[in-house]
RNA sequence: GGUCGGUUGGCCGAGUGGUUAGGCAGUGGUCUGCAAAACCACGUACGGCGGUUCGAAUCCGCCACCGACCUCCA
């Protein structure tokens, strides 16, 4: 398998080959969700996109270890002093555990991964299953001096560290611009400067969200969670972090300069960020309060909703943009995104029917030599997917007896789609609801209604037709039969 | 205000110095008892103004508009 995958990396902000620290083995990890509602559509965006760059890589036949966390604990409400825990603030509204909430929005995101059909993680860590060794990973940055402590928190030296490293590097900002930009917050008397960031937070007495440290009672800070767990399961230094590219300040920039700090190396060759989706220009987000759960948007239950979308239908709009550029939420845009993926698919089962010929008149190696191109080419679902569309076209064209393709192209055919349709983009079938039962009936109605046309009883044929078509099932009429599918 | 990015045909969305992206919608045709599906044909778009060039949507400059980050965020 040749291995010519070439991916941008928000690091060096240009299109890099991608070559593994010790290949065959690849390290990934991606920023998850923090656990306290139910996912939206943003957050399907990093969920496939890296889903897509873990079926790719595995294809390519690396030994991937694809580690995404659940963030359960240690985001602050706001920074400052008093803040409160993201989990702990909906377990006191809704008088649950912390663990309860956590349990309950982590099987639901589960759920909804499942249903697009995104892969499992090799390893998916949760921050409060990894306390102590946060703990040792922010004493190892005190012990290398790019940390202080005050009254029981730990804080992240920004300044010091910036004198032998370069905070920044990642989001290409200054520590001068930075000095004056950063949002001043109450009570952040305790920083030596408003952009240091904590990496233990002592907890106020109300906080029920709490660990022993010898430092005091407390919790740790949100960016210490990511750098730990990836270091624990991937180690000092891994090929690819990934994340939507809101986190790229602070969250990201903060991981590089913890792991610089208590590492002394870089931690991470290649970072990838996903776009944001927008609505009406927006970026869909829970602090504007535009989004739409994944469930919404499968139920269909939701003001700006005209209709349900499938599951398939969400993973198939995002896959149609590139993962850097923004993409804008519309139902024009979901029902064409509908529309198509229907087309692709169902060419895919006409492809199963297709009888090969002795010759072909199609080019099929060079329709797979641009699939892999354009996949190699940064991940580029949207070219990938218009040359799918090209084979749908040939597709057809051999259906109707315009083009002719031999055994072994119709083998390499049917093999591309199987890698690219449905391994690597990770497009599958809806399920049907329907019982075999309710398909031989319709089977059973359709027969008669072939009798009728035979007996050029086409009123009675039409009135079948237009019966089942209310139901929701579209025929059509064959040479010698017929088919039916449900919408 | 600082940093970064975007502006493409009715809609979505690629691309990038000279060649049809693709999907959806639309129009005409073929097929069909009629449909549906499919196939064929058709749209010649790149925010504005300058510049570079034989040639720019693609490079450069200015302007306009939109957005992201700078605070939690996928």
């Amino acid at each position: 398998m040749d291995k010519n995958l070439i991916i941008y990396n928000s690091l060096t902000r240009k299109k890099e080959k991608f070559e593994p620290i010790k290949s065959p083995y690849v390290g990934l990890y991606v920023c998850g969700p923090t656990v306290y509602g139910d996912a939206h559509l943003g957050h399907a965006r990093p969920a496939i996109t890296f889903d897509l760059l873990y079926r790719y890589l595995k294809h390519l036949d690396y030994k991937v270890r694809y580690v995404r966390n659940i963030t359960d604990v240690g985001h602050l409400e706001n920074d400052a002093d008093d803040g409160e825990d993201k989990i702990a603030k909906k377990a006191r509204l809704e008088q649950l555990e912390p663990m309860e909430v956590v349990e309950y929005f982590t099987h639901r995101y589960h759920e909804n991964m499942e249903a697009l059909n995104v892969l499992r993680p090799n390893i998916e860590p949760k921050a409060s299953g990894h306390i102590i060794e946060q703990q040792l990973m922010a004493e190892k940055i005190i012990e290398h001096g790019f940390a202080y402590e005050v009254n029981g928190s730990i804080y992240f030296d920004v300044e010091k560290y910036n004198e032998k490293h370069d905070y920044g590097k990642l989001s290409g900002r200054k520590l001068e611009d930075l000095q004056s930009n950063t949002r001043q917050l109450e009570g952040q008397d305790e920083k030596k400067n408003p952009f240091d960031f904590a990496l233990w937070k002592k907890a106020a007495p109300e906080h029920i969200m709490r660990w022993p440290s010898k430092w005091s009672e407390g919790f740790p800070g949100w960016h210490l969670e990511c750098s730990t767990m990836s270091t624990k399961y991937l180690g000092e230094q891994f090929d690819i972090h990934g994340g939507g590219m809101d986190l790229l300040f602070p969250h990201h920039e903060c991981e590089i300069a913890q792991s610089t700090a208590a590492n002394g190396k870089e931690s991470v060759k290649y970072w990838m960020h996903n776009n944001m989706i927008t609505i009406n220009g927006q970026k869909m987000g829970k602090s504007l309060g535009n989004f739409i759960t994944l469930e919404e948007l499968f139920s269909g239950n939701h003001k700006l909703l005209e209709k349900p979308y499938s599951p398939m239908t969400v993973r198939f709009f995002i896959l149609q943009a590139h993962y850097r550029s923004t993409v804008d939420f519309s139902n024009e845009a979901l029902q064409a995104a509908e529309k198509g993926l229907e087309r692709l698919l169902k060419a895919g089962k006409i492809l199963q029917q297709l009888i090969a010929e002795k010759e072909s008149t199609v080019n099929i190696d060079e329709l797979k030599a641009n699939c892999y191109q354009s996949i190699n080419d940064d991940l580029n679902s949207p070219i990938l997917i218009a040359h799918l569309f090209e084979a749908v076209r040939f597709i057809y064209l051999i259906k109707e007896g315009k083009e002719k393709i031999n055994a072994k192209d119709l083998e390499q055919l049917k093999n591309l789609y199987q890698t690219f349709v449905y391994d690597i983009l990770g497009l599958q079938e809806e399920q049907s609801d329907n019982s075999e039962f309710t398909s031989d009936l319709i089977d059973m109605i359709l027969t008669l209604r072939l009798e009728a046309k035979k007996n050029k009883d086409f009123s009675t044929a039409d009135k079948i037709r237009d019966e089942l078509t209310k139901k929701g099932i579209t025929i059509k009429d064959t040479k010698d039969g017929f088919e039916w599918e449900q919408n």
